[in-house]
DNA sequence: TTGTATGCAAAAACTTTGCATCCCA
DNA sequence: TGGGATGCAAAGTTTTTGCATACAA
């Protein structure tokens, strides 16, 4: 699937411009796999806009979380939100010493949602779920 | 369980010292589940003690997160970091209208742990849940 | 064309740090 | 007493906002 499209047509869809920003930060975001802060696509993205702004990454980063079609993971660490185009339900793993983030697919995440969607009266929108702890690289040193 | 003598004596046992400050911050984070930010727990606190900084709360908390007996559960919303003073593995529901945030116990959680520590290499010292949606005052609004 | 999106810069919000003083162990 | 903790203020980061211009639809 090109999520890619996903995100861009997401942006059409709710009657917003589809500006060449939005789609380097919407493809750039669907082809990492790194969870970055705005700052990280910013240096990223920059290159080919050499007049990008951060603004505008901070903008289009707020309009596709209020579309839903991208998480916010929360600080992981003492540093920047960090960013994830995935929004199906999966466990994302924090190395508190390299901060890298990476995803964990989990069969159990299905049956929690089930539950909170049963037993709890909210309306669902979004989920986060996050491990901390040491990658197997940070314990060897 | 007293949770606030908990907090406390986990600083003792650190070695660090029990100051009126923290053990103020120790009683307000056990006795609260509000999941507050540090300006909430400054704003709160300090009537009893009218010279205590936002400083020393920071710090307090960082500290607390260090040993692990609190945790972040990053800004929901696009404020403030919040801390829960509830380590254990457990849900919370966040409402993205009133932005309070409960917990919610689920059955599903130590399962999904489980299969973090036996399918990852990692090695597991924090955990954070957290659904986004809207609770059931802010739905009827 | 028309109003949304952008870029820039300034401001706001949040958090950390330096340092002199204080005070718990 | 001594070294960690505090309070204050200043600095550092991260994020948002105002406004004139540019441009997608």
């Amino acid at each position: 699937m090109d999520n890619s499209l996903h995100l861009a047509q997401s942006l059409r869809k709710a009657g917003l411009r589809l500006t060449p920003q939005r789609l380097a930060i919407c493809s750039f975001l669907a082809s990492t796999d790194q969870h970055p802060t705005a700052q990280m696509i910013y240096d990223q993205v920059r290159p080919q806009f050499p007049t990008l702004s951060l603004a505008t990454v901070y903008n289009t980063l707020e309009t596709l979380v209020q579309l839903g079609v991208i998480n916010t993971l929360g600080g992981t660490g003492s540093e920047a939100e960090r960013y994830d185009a995935d929004t199906s339900p999966h466990v994302n793993l924090s190395c508190v010493s390299c901060q890298r983030v990476i995803d964990f697919p989990s069969q159990h995440l299905h049956a929690l949602e089930d539950e909170v969607t049963s037993r709890s009266e909210y309306r669902l929108l979004g989920s986060r779920f996050l491990f901390f702890g040491l990658c197997p690289e940070c314990q060897a040193t």
